[in-house]
DNA sequence: ACGTAACCGAGACGGTACGTCTTGTCTTGTT
DNA sequence: AACAAGACAAGACGTACCGTCTCGGTTACGT
């Protein structure tokens, strides 16, 4: 019946429901006061099983994030003519997501897991690299369609965003409408600006 | 004269002794894995005279963030004429602190404490807010001043700012010189850009 | 009169009030378990009233037993001319107050705070010499009116009429009236085996 | 063969330790200032491992008694011709036991924990009913030899001679040799008895 | 009559030990 | 071999008391 050769394989099984229960703790209880016994026994995992591929807890949190299980990042963004409009919709896409009180406390989790734990740090910024990546290449082609200033580098806009998205949801603040639009209004050029200029 | 009832006064020597061991032992260790029995033996203290005073671990940093013992807020805003090199000011003695690898793991601390727990946060709220009044009262004067666009919050700005800058200690980045002087261009309107118009 | 010098005199409703509370803590929660704190808390007592008077927990437990509030020890014995009754109505008494819970658990603590501290071991056996002394007395009058045995020291027998009770209280079980009886059986010499032999 | 399921068995040398630790905490500072801390120490032993076996300090202190590691009561009662004779050597064996400060140390922590705790009490109970029943039942064989007197039950006279053991123990007299056979005097029908009626 | 000294209730202090909880390792038996 | 279960050593956690010290305030002698 298995495919197995001598020995058994790592159970797939196991590891989804470690993940799982992990990203459950971290909600529920947050990244200090996670216990791997709790989350062991949710799984329906023994303790070792969990020690045997994660080295620490710190390391066990920092593969649920690299999987894309805490931080609310994974949206695409899109690439439209509308260099503003597609900022704004990922932005509006994260700031749904943080509305919800388990992604937020998810986040928070993973923000302060980063921020004691470098490891974690590692593991965070391989995947805010990656949004970061996207969210640049998008803000380039609007410099060069002359959508947006090329006074100061995309990147740095990109971390004022992703700054004052994180901040709003570690300060526990609803990030508005208003407050989406506004983070963008700083970098495009717009006709009424220009106009009025 | 004495507003208390009979009994022996609140030490405020080991009041001072618990809030330095704290903010060396958040320095030291991290938010999690800091130790009160260590806290205790660092000022002295009794164990119990901490939590008589601080009914957790949280609140213990928490009032060390509120004494101003772990963010690096605490500079004034300059008012001079010009408003973005007033602003830049306060950026760079920010930046500058950010550099020291104490103040940074103690900033990282406060942030995790305060993503973790929401009494701690609530009192993160209260040394932020002071700040984050101050730099938008020094925007806002810039905004009539004409050398600001009124086209977004000056709070907004605030929050983009602060975010981005807390995001670099958080990812342990870096504040360079080059980085805070572009996290100002998008908000004056400047003679390049008046021109360039 | 007085022989102290100026000054409050000690409060003879402190005393009382300590004692009572000490007695009232033996009683329900025995001798170890048993918190300063809290008698102080029941007296309406300063801690220091207690340690100004009682150097340490035994101490305090010694004047309790030795002021008689502890030990069901002081009852007279009769001197009828009945040696055997009179013996007998004294241990009916102590029988009777035995069987009260909180005086066993009195006795309990009591014997208990002895096996563990000598002082308060020395204490107990200033109470109790005057009680064996007593019965011995009485037992030594009916050796000389040939109601009992001169085969054995009336020490010994004292002896081991109040371990045999004392036994029992230590070992919850109740000192019946047919078990009274028969503790003076082996001692006296009756009719009825006068006769058999 | 195991009677449990997949998982580490208990550690016998943990539990030897313990009750090696705990008999001589008990010896050396008696029930009460008995430390868990320092026995888990001592043992080199986990603090949850003993709480996990024993749920509380008397319930430690019980199995430690049960196991006979505390009351010197493990003697055999002979059984020659000589009822007297036997019941004279258990007593002496018991008297030279009592004579070494640690056990007689370890008696009196025994008797003050199971004066202060039921469940104490109720192992203490199974122990020394094992040596009553074996005294008993010589002293009724020596009945029916007629070397006892019926008039009274063979059970109180045991508890008569216990009782005044532990009472001495717990006064901290000596067992004399003169003390233990006077213990037996009342019991026996003696020649010089017979004679003089 | 008044100051001095010992008392008092209250309660904060530096500590010790408690009993619970969590971590990461190790062992046993099952799949 | 990989697993679930779970015992283990270590040690941090917050709680309860300890015995000492300090705070104001109150007697009551001795001058």
């Amino acid at each position: 019946m298995s495919a197995r050769g001598p020995g058994a394989q790592r159970s797939e099984r196991a590891r989804n429901a470690i993940m799982k229960a992990t990203r459950g703790e971290l909600a529920a209880e947050g990244y200090d006061r996670l216990s791997i016994d709790r989350i062991a026994a949710a799984a329906g995992v023994g303790k070792q099983t969990i020690y045997r591929w994660y080295s620490s807890k710190s390391a066990l949190i920092a593969e649920c994030i690299l999987r894309g299980d805490v931080l609310p990042l994974g949206f695409v963004v899109p690439q439209t003519q509308d260099c503003r409009a597609d900022i704004a919709q990922w932005i509006d896409e994260f700031a749904t997501e943080s509305r919800s009180p388990l992604s937020a406390a998810l986040t928070r989790a993973g923000v302060a897991a980063a921020a004691e734990h470098p490891e974690v740090a590692a593991r965070y910024a391989d995947v805010t690299r990656a949004t970061e990546s996207a969210l640049i290449a998008r803000l380039d082609l609007g410099v060069a369609a002359g959508q947006i200033s090329d006074a100061m580098s995309t990147a740095t806009m990109t971390e004022m965003i992703l700054g004052a998205l994180l901040y709003r949801v570690l300060n526990r603040q609803e990030i508005t409408e208003q407050y989406s639009e506004q983070l963008l209004e700083p970098f495009f050029i717009t006709a009424v600006r220009v106009s009025r200029d």
